[in-house]
DNA sequence: GAGTAGATCCTCT
DNA sequence: GAGGATCTACTCA
């Protein structure tokens, strides 16, 4: 029904145990929604690394474990989706295998199909750089919600996707994480990778 | 253009 | 009962 060539990217590559790599080797991946029959998908253009019980900004830092991260627990290829500030939704890849928390979130992307769909979603009226940019707004502008939450990244109508398109080791650039200020000495680690001059990257740009 | 404050609701202690 | 992996709009320079 879709013009995409892609492959949905299989378990094992989820499942590596590096998770600062499996975040670096996302940039560039399509991430796919079917809501109601209608397809939106985005170019991942920009990520962050959680390493779970050692990273102060995680949910999971020292084990934690709770109903809501309980997820991050599983093996590496679901979906972690979860509300924050009572307004935005962010979306994570759980990685690693079962009991290790890593997570990536993706933090934004560039629009590829389903515009309009976008559009319509967030309330926009044309499109610019701001569709997609941000945690929040990639999930909005995909249809993403919090009953996503736990799914398989292998159903149709959730997934990632490669569709061979990769970014050369020139244009990632690494920074440290946005948003987690509380976490100390953590929140500086070089843990978030984006496209270097990329519109839909949020932050300054450079 | 840059900086700051407010919105808003679920989850954990 | 408090705080959070954010975004937007508005103010001031």
């Amino acid at each position: 029904m879709n013009n995409i060539e892609a492959k949905k990217l299989p378990p094992d590559f989820y499942q590596r145990k590096n998770v600062v790599q499996v975040s670096k080797d996302l940039l560039g991946k399509l991430l796919v929604t079917k809501n109601e029959g209608i397809v939106t998908s985005g170019r991942i253009v920009e990520v962050e690394a959680y390493a779970g019980a050692v990273d102060k900004a995680s949910h999971a830092y020292g084990g934690r474990r709770t109903k809501r991260n309980e997820i991050m627990y599983a093996d590496g290829g679901v979906a972690y989706v979860y509300l924050c500030y009572g307004i935005h939704h962010l979306f994570n890849v759980v990685t690693h295998l079962a009991n290790t928390p890593h997570a990536v979130l993706i933090r934004s992307l560039e629009p590829v199909e389903g515009i309009d769909e976008m559009l319509r979603r967030t309330g926009k009226k044309k499109l610019d750089n701001t569709l997609t940019k941000g945690p929040g707004n990639v999930s909005k502008a995909l249809g993403i919600f919090t009953f996503q939450s736990g799914r398989s990244l292998q159903s149709d109508e959730l997934f990632l996707a490669d569709d061979g398109f990769r970014f050369t080791k020139k244009q990632i650039q690494a920074s440290p994480r946005i948003g987690v200020d509380y976490a100390g000495e953590d929140a500086l680690l070089p843990y978030r990778f984006y496209i270097k001059g990329n519109p839909y990257v949020s932050g300054k740009p450079r």
